[in-house]
DNA sequence: CTTGACTTTACCCTTAGGGCAAAGTGTTAA
DNA sequence: TTAACACTTTGCCCTAAGGGTAAAGTCAAG
């Protein structure tokens, strides 16, 4: 008959501990005494509690513990949950060794460059959104502004007759895998909250959702993208991602006649590991 | 000038990220509205948020972003703080492959033997303890309870001449590295709190610290103990540690002509890995 | 002017206990 | 026998990064 300081310094558990295995049923005292609540453990107590500590030890939390110490579970149920639990933990270790890969780049930029990046590149899940949408070529990067204008603009003026008042932010999408630098086909579009009937030129369609899709954010004029676009690229080349869709470049702050040092653009390129 | 909801809806951070970091001055809205309280935020600042969310994945906690992000950090700082960020993640991962292997190693258990193992080593470190002990060599490991009972009694009677009236539990140490079967010497034990004068046959001293013991818990007659030494032995082989000193018996719950079945054993063996 | 969508703050919840406080209990010394 | 001291009890607050919910205030459209 020990008291739980006893019994904490025999099984080397915190008093605090045994208090919440007591709470949570995972190791309940070998007798209470009833009238002054003290708890009473027993040194034949000590196997069992060394099987929570295993348990805590192979990454179970105490309420997994308290279900796989339960009386009525099956040795196929334990088995049930290693394997849950081997699965679990496989994918903290490659998620910790994405990051430490990342870690590991970083540093080496900051070595390299004496300057932390220009451009952040993240990997973020994208849900599918309606839009409304209309195709254009452009010559080259230089001088697309006037015929982005007017797509954009016949885009948004289709919305408006169709009742949208408040269209969603515009982007285009290039659909071209191969890098072309003259008579570039652009799809301009807008996102928006309800369907709409399209016409011969704007058609209105989901753009479907992309699990990972990389995305970095330019901030400035429009002839500054190159350098995101450069960044975006190298970042794919060197986590070994390859690209799987249309690259996205989304317009979440443009104002027609603006500054273009408030111009926020953001570039998506739907990726996947190679 | 966005509203929560908008700047929400283009970072793909949900409102109450978004609240949280401005609380701990991750990001701070563009303006307040002193009226209404009502955050408005500037898409200008989603290279910054990118910039935090970057961090988040490369493992910081938001406070450590802070520090980060903050405007009068020197590279060399960022730098320190990613070399710790570095070998924290390689720590984890070490602790997940030795997790895993573990798990795999239940998992292959089970498969074998049909059921839960009977002994469960666990790695605890112990620290250094105050003793009272005596030596003697027993015969063999069947007839040697005559012998262990003396040796502890002139041990626990010392300990009361010299006005200790509660010693702790008793325990056994074995020096001898190499397995014999007949005249292995012993030397028992009993936890002291403080300090008293020893004598010729008895010595006090101070049972060093050990980082890493590999302990199991046998409860029973000491004839089963042999048990516990074997499956404490094929833990050892198992996981790849080596003994590097003295196993301790520790007699964690005994009384002379008590139930057999009701003895506690703990069986302490020191290793560390190969 | 009303309605519905949005925002604000505030409170409770999550793990596995740690720290502290007030009150009660057990054992020992004077 | 009582005082001192060590121990135990319950209860409350804390952790990290938000999620969920509620009451009350705000905004824009019809």
């Amino acid at each position: 008959m020990l008291r739980i300081g006893d019994f904490a310094q025999l099984s080397r558990v915190s008093t605090k501990a045994l208090r919440l295995y007591d709470r949570m049923g995972l190791l309940k005292p070998y007798k209470v005494d009833s009238l002054t609540s003290y708890r009473y453990y027993s040194a034949t107590q000590l196997p069992q509690l060394n099987r929570i500590l295993v348990f805590k030890e192979l990454g179970f939390s105490l309420e997994e513990i308290a279900r796989l110490l339960a009386k009525n579970v099956s040795l196929e149920e334990i088995r049930g949950m290693l394997r849950l639990k081997e699965l679990e933990i496989q994918k903290r270790l490659e998620e910790d060794q994405y990051r430490l890969a990342k870690v590991e780049m970083r540093l080496q930029e900051l070595e390299k460059e004496k300057n932390m990046p220009n451009y952040e590149v993240l990997l973020k899940p994208v849900e599918a959104q309606l839009v409304a949408a209309t195709v254009g070529v452009i010559p080259n990067y230089q001088d697309c502004g006037p015929i982005m204008e007017s797509l954009f603009e016949r885009v948004y003026r289709h919305c408006y007759n169709q009742g949208i008042k408040k269209p969603g932010v515009g982007l285009n999408l290039y659909h071209d895998t191969k890098l072309r630098d003259e008579n570039i086909p652009i799809e301009a579009a807008a996102h928006i909250a309800e369907e709409i009937p399209g016409d011969e030129q704007i058609w209105v369609y989901k753009l479907p959702a992309v699990e990972t899709m990389a995305c970095t954010i330019h901030q400035g004029a429009f002839s500054g993208l190159g350098q995101a676009y450069n960044a975006m690229l190298e970042w794919i080349e060197k986590n070994g991602y390859q690209i799987v869709g249309s690259t996205r470049e989304v317009y979440l702050q443009y104002e027609q006649g603006g500054d273009p040092e408030q111009y926020v653009t953001e570039v998506q390129v739907p990726v996947e590991k190679a």
